[in-house]
RNA sequence: GGCGCCGUGGCCAAGUGGUAAGGCAGAGGUUUGCAAAACCUCCAUUCACCGGUUCGAAUCCGGUCGGCGCCUCCA
């Protein structure tokens, strides 16, 4: 059973469905005016394992993303590169597919786009302003917060103790328009010229807040089992979500409240003032996207992700927790591509018991992340399994090694479970090991033609008994960052 | 001003009352023609600091110092 931190009472506790084995989730997804940067992976990432997890623990999930396409930040990047609102937020859409796919984080079952909710937005904004929860001011409709009970409980805040403007971002033009400094947008008029639709309160686009509400409403109805977001959406982003929604519904909107830590680059929050901007994919030519996946996975979820960097001699950054990630991503596939050479020969029958950590993985692994999805705790757990599938292959691979063919099913069993629950290791191993090296001699101007030459000089020599060349050809090539591997039957190469 | 988070070995990090997981780096070993990989062993009497509660605290309480976030742009 799941038990999951929730922001809404401060306490973990078992995450309980309306229906029997169905989840219902809402994940807040990007507005898309850019390409996705690294905390938005750390955020669907933490999300993609929830459902995984959720699914793996044998329940069915509907997994709800939504993409905000209407927001004024679009608008205003659209101006600035001379294209069309519209064709930008595709363009980003389909760019954030893209990003996700690469991060191996399954594709949600919808991915309701603000555009297509229209409709909806006019009735929940309608049904607002009916119930009295919600005033028109100027071709401006605005939520009044002070008429919903119990505004500010998500956050834990309140009204009073809330300075107006404390952010420095105040508007002075809408403030006028306000009752509440507090109260917030449901539709902003704009002038007819400008990008926007027409609404029974005029030409204009939707607030930020009311498109989740309308889109969560239409695809998973009044209540969901579970909303998620980054913490920066408690407030004020989900708490008027709740406002709208309970508001106009009368129903609890959500049961369970879920929201992941922040990403901070070199100890602060990443921005673009900063100059600590990244996005996935200037991070992608550097580093397999899985290494990325498994680097957000070494801290908890709630907790604050610090990615460092330093500039590199070359002029490019140099991520050294992602380094270490994508070593440890090696150690798992090459691990994987060992335990499917084991040769069919070599296998046998077995009485004696499968070895531990190989067996007791998948539900190792299913415990830990019932508490709290706690993935650093995965990791370890994945640690002690990987660990445990070498030394079934150093057996196998000894002379006249045998391995048992439950360890091996077993073996096999757990790549299944990690890919399953965490989304990790399920590439074809070969592939990968082989993109990772090829990725790391381009960048050391090393062509595999050259080296698979020297091998073959080396080959030559070691036929010859002749050590020391065949030394210096490994001296040679380690000098470039060349690693050789002798095997009984083959000499492969690794770049460091 | 209001709300909240964090401070664990050289680095990253789990652990929220029962005597410090895991990873990286480092040292030694098995193996290897030599290597690499893999595996084994070692590597925090101690959890920012001070005081308190308790049989027992990294974990709870109070205070101090340091870092960070939110308060209608934000994952």
């Amino acid at each position: 059973m799941l038990r999951i931190q929730d922001t809404m009472t401060g306490e973990k506790r078992p995450f309980e469905t309306q229906e029997k084995n169905l989840a219902k989730v809402y994940v807040c997804g990007p507005t898309v005016y850019d390409y996705a940067h690294i905390g938005h992976a750390r955020c669907f990432i933490i999300y993609d394992v929830l459902v995984r997890h959720l699914r793996a623990s044998g329940m069915a999930v509907e997994y709800v993303r939504n993409i905000t396409d209407i927001d004024d930040k679009i608008l205003k990047r659209a101006k600035e590169a001379g294209e069309e609102p519209r064709a930008l937020a595709d363009r980003m859409t389909t760019a954030f597919g893209e990003d996700m796919a690469a991060l191996r984080n399954v594709k949600p079952d919808e991915e309701p786009r603000v555009s297509d909710h229209l409709e909806g937005i006019y009735a929940m904004v309608t049904t607002l302003i009916d119930k009295g929860h919600a005033y028109v001011a100027d071709g401006d409709v605005y939520f009044s917060v002070r008429s919903a009970e119990g505004y500010g409980r998500l956050s834990g805040r309140k009204l009073d103790d809330m300075a107006a403007g404390a952010s420095g971002r105040l508007d002075e033009a809408q403030a006028q328009r306000k009752k509440d400094p507090a109260d917030f947008a449901l539709w902003k008029g704009a002038p007819l010229d400008e990008w926007g639709w027409e609404s029974p309160w005029g030409h204009g686009r939707p607030g930020w807040h009311i498109e989740c509400s309308v889109m969560s409403t239409a695809k998973l109805g009044e209540t969901l089992d579970l909303h998620g977001g980054g913490l920066d959406l408690v407030f004020p982003h989900h708490e008027n979500e709740i406002a709208q929604s309970e508001c106009a519904t009368g129903k609890v909107f959500a049961n369970h409240w879920m929201h992941n830590g922040f990403l901070e680059v070199n100890g602060e929050k990443m921005s673009k003032s900063l100059g600590n901007f990244f996005t996935v994919r200037n991070l992608f030519p550097l580093h397999e996207p899985e290494s990325i996946r498994l680097w957000t996975m070494s801290v908890h979820y709630r907790a604050p992700l610090g990615l460092n960097f330093e500039d590199g001699e070359d002029g490019t950054p140099r991520f050294p927790g992602i380094e270490e990630a994508e070593r440890r991503v090696e150690y798992l596939y090459s691990t994987r591509r060992r335990l499917s050479d084991i040769a069919p020969q070599r296998l046998v029958d077995s009485s004696e018991p499968v070895p531990e950590d190989l067996g007791a993985f998948p539900a190792a692994l299913k415990l830990v992340l019932d508490d709290d999805l706690n993935m650093p705790k995965g990791l370890a757990a994945m640690q002690d399994f990987l660990k445990a599938v070498n030394e079934l292959c150093d057996k196998a691979q000894g002379k006249k090694g045998k391995a048992a063919k439950a360890a091996v099913a077993a073996a096999h069993a757990g790549f299944v479970a990690l890919d399953a629950e965490l989304g990790l290791g399920g590439q074809d191993p070969v592939a990968f090991l082989d993109r990772v090296r090829d990725r790391r001699a381009g960048k050391a101007g090393i062509t595999p033609e050259y080296v698979e030459q020297k091998i073959a000089d080396r080959v030559a020599a070691r036929a010859e008994k002749d050590f020391a060349a065949a030394d210096a050809i490994r001296e040679e090539l380690a000098a470039k960052g060349v690693e050789l591997h002798d095997s009984p039957t083959a000499t492969t190469w690794t770049m460091t």
